[in-house]
Parts: structure tokens; sequence; C-alpha cells
DNA sequence: CCCATTAAGTTGTATATACAGCTTGGGCCA
DNA sequence: TGGCCCAAGCTGTATATACAACTTAATGGG
């Protein structure tokens, strides 16, 4: 049973890919150009361009002729992290973004939380509970649960002014991503803080996100049904960027 | 104003994906091999080879060492498709499906249909409204409307046996989608059709689809709030195939 | 008739080479 | 000083060549 040799090609992806999971290559640094993998890896030029192209085909890094390779800004790289922070849709759109901590503390992972995130009972997580505004009005309740491991200092940030996913993003490239959506009538608190009428249905996305494989976040977000729908774009690969969003963008769409 | 050239190998791509389009090529044709396009082309071997391979990250091909390379299968093709038909997401978990057809009907498009539609207002349009079924309960509603030219065949196909997006996409490719998600208090006729109870909230997905740069149809589907939700997984680019869809897979999941 | 071998065709990868076009910075000249 | 030009380095593309691995069909021997 001899370990099958990947080709070079994938060789390297896998190590620049690695150097920038781990934190040696940050957003915008600059990547090794084609020549000094060349006389670094021992490859041949074409074998150094195919790796990068890939890795820009894929949203790792950007290359600009005459200048060079960069590794992508976080932001651009991964459309898990297009489809997480509602303060950047909401400013987007020229509105403006507010958020109230109702919530931070350090709990024990009981049920639910625990099979969610993978980790044993009684796993240290922290809970938190945040309802954001888009102009002083509520469309945004904010139920996470983040595993105490993977963001220690998660209990003194302050996320009036930057999200937790904003927050968790920078710890560590958020790698993968499911999604639940949910039409459901909410409970008698998040009606309350959202400010929606009675009998009024709630929109509720319920997300769990991987880092280096492992559950990383699992969190429910309540919007209010009257003021609040998902959108998406779905454009097939191989699409110009400068067209379309390379993959799927979602995001929440006043009307 | 000399129209710049576009490099060879996306010419190729392109002249490629342009047989696939208007029939030429169907899905399990063969391609010509890349020895074949190197002297059809009049391009080096490993011009061609790039097509292909970028042809394959894109979906429009498979590529078996030693066979050949064929068109892929739509339902493989494009992720658009795998957001659309709930039969296949019905059958794929063990359960029956089965379509009442409540309406067939040739209409003339007016105010928001027509909009949506990308069309002049009196415009011919298929309107087809379906009532699909797992295990006999009711789970989707599908108010759909198709524009006539596209799709001269509609109006006596037999949706209950073949879904409208089984047809339509039979029929083109469909390259391109827009979707919004919302949650909603269905008016008495969803509320009926879909067995729901008082005050029971409904998960509406609108949808418009584009084949050849112009919208096609234009769909909401309700679902009950009680008994469907919208699941997603994401994972980045460069995830092996057999390991997660390609892109991103949107399903409606019984809970 | 059956099976093994072989040959041809295909994809997958790797290398060496070449030229075009872009960006940056340094040096030269007026 | 200011502006221009050029060289160096980078990416983007294209070609020719080579070898490995796989698939299929033909061939031939038992």
């Amino acid at each position: 049973m001899t370990a099958l040799a990947k080709p070079r090609y994938q060789q390297l992806k896998d190590l620049i890919i690695g150097r920038i999971s781990n934190g040696d290559l940050r957003p915008r640094d600059r990547v090794p150009s084609e020549n000094e993998l060349v006389e670094s890896m021992n490859v041949s030029r074409m074998t150094a361009n195919r790796a990068l192209r890939e890795l820009t085909d894929e949203g790792y890094v950007d290359r600009i002729a005459g200048r060079g390779t960069f590794v992508s800004d976080f932001r651009a790289r991964s459309h898990v992290l297009e489809v997480q922070n509602i303060a950047d849709e909401i400013t987007r759109r020229g509105h403006a973004h507010t958020c109230e901590v109702v919530r931070q503390s350090r709990q024990h992972a009981r049920g639910e939380i625990a099979r969610a995130l993978d980790v044993e009972q009684g796993t240290d997580v922290f809970h938190l509970l945040l309802v954001h505004f888009e102009n002083s009005s509520p469309v945004q309740v904010e139920d996470r649960y983040v595993v105490a491991d993977f963001a220690p200092g998660c209990i003194e940030q302050d996320f009036r002014t930057v999200t937790p996913s904003a927050y968790l993003t920078a710890i560590s490239p958020l790698q993968e991503a499911e999604q639940v959506v949910r039409a459901t009538l909410p409970n008698a608190a998040v009606r309350q803080q959202l400010q929606m009428a009675d009998g009024e249905p709630s929109l509720v996305v319920i997300r769990r996100t991987w880092s280096h494989g492992r559950p990383v976040t699992f969190a429910r977000l309540h919007h209010p049904g009257s003021r609040y729908e998902l959108t998406g774009h779905y454009a097939p690969p191989g699409t110009p960027k400068s067209t379309t969003a390379n993959v799927v963008e979602l995001e929440t769409i006043e009307r």
C-alpha cells in the first residue's frame, strides 16, 4: 500500500493553501512568483503557472500581470463568507448598522448545541445573543454558539463594532458551511426583539460553519418575515468574474 | 477599434460550449479529442488540453482517461439545476412523488409577470399551476410562467410525469438563476392546496431562470413552513468533487 | 471457443522554450 | 528638477515534446 503521490501542481497548491490557512501568508501578502517557485520547488514554470492559476480560479489568490500574485482578501475569497455578514450587507446599501449585545457568556454545551458543534457534552462554548439594526429598525436576532477553544478572546470582544462572523473569520478562514432556512412563527422573545406583529412569520437561517474540518460555530439567525428576504444569484462556472459573483451570493435584502 | 482577440483556449471553449448549447452536441455525446482538436483547429495539444480541462472543471464535460471526453448530463452540469427539481429530491429520499395539474393555460403577460420575464406587455406566456405531493402529502405549490417562444410545446406537455424544470432544461440548458426566499402567510388558496393550518407560515421561493441571456421562466414555489425547509451546503472551490457537490446544493428536506 | 497479448487511441502530467503585455523603478537627458 | 525611456521582473499565453496510465479492440495462440 504505497501512498499514491499527488501531482506536483497539486502539491504546490496544497503548500500555498497551507501557508494561507496557518497564517504564514495573510491577505494581500505576496505569494512566491512562478519563477521563484521554479527555483525553490524544482518544477517547471508551466507547472507553477498551473498551480497559481487554479488557485486564482478557486479564489485563494489574485494575480496582476506585471506585479505579482497576492493572497485574496477573505471577503473575496470565499462565498461562505459572502453569506455571513449582515453588517456589510446593510452598509452596502447605504444604511446604518448598529448592534445591541443582549448576552455574551461562557456556557457548557448541552444537547442540541453539543451535537451541532460535535463536541462532548459540557464542553466550554460561548453564547452570543445579538440584535442587529438597520437604521434603528431591528432586522436580525443572532443567537450564536462558538467553540471556546477556537476563539478564546470571544468573551471580551466588543461585538457592537465587529460582527461575530467578521471576528471569527479573522481568527481562521471558515472553510465550509451548512445552512438551513425555515419559515416559522417566532417565540415571544424574538418577536419582541424584532418588533414583529402578532402572527407575523419569521425567516430563520440556521448555520453551522467549519474551520480546519471541525465545526466551530452554530448560529440561529431570526429575521422578520415582513421586512426581510434572502436572495441568491446563480451563475454557471466560467462566467467572467467581472460580470457576476463567482459562485453564489446570498444576502438579505430589504423589501 | 480592433476587436481584441480572445485567447485560443477560450475560443476552443466557446466553440464547444456553443455546440452544446445549440444541441449539436448532446449529453453523453463524445467531444472531439485533444488530438482531433490539434488537427482541426490548428492548436497545440496543450492548448486543447487546457480548454477541455477547464470545461471539465466548469461541469460542461466529463473526461475519462483512455476513453475520451463526453458532454455531461444536464443534471451533473449545472448547480442551477440542482436547485430546481423537487421531484428528484423527493424520490432521492425514497418517497413517492405525484403531481396534480391545477392550471395549464396560455396567457398574455401583464404587469409583474411581463417585467419579471423582461418581455413586452401582452406577450404570450404559459401559466402553470401545479401541486407536488410527497407520499400524498402536499409539499409545494408551483406557480410558474414560461415565455411561450421558448417552449412552444408547453401547453400539451403532461407535467404529472415530467416536472416543468426537467422539461425546460431538456429544451435548452438553464444558465443563470435568481432566487428570493421569503417567509409569508399564504393566501387562502395556497393554504388550502397545501393543507396548512390557519396562521401557519409558508416558505416561498421566487425564482427567475435565464437561458441564452434571456429570462425564460418565472416561478413562485410555496411550501408549508411546518413541513419543509431549504438546506444548503457550501464547500470551498477546489474541494474534490467526490467529497461534496461542486458548488452549492440546495434542496428541500423533510423534517 | 476462450483467453492473453498487443497495438492504437485517449487523457494526465511535466518540462523547456518562446514571445507578448503589463508594472515598477531607476537612470539618463534636457 | 522634471519628464522620458528603458531594463527587469512579472503574468498570460502558445508550442513542441515526452512519458505514464488507462481503455478498447484486434490479434493470435492454446
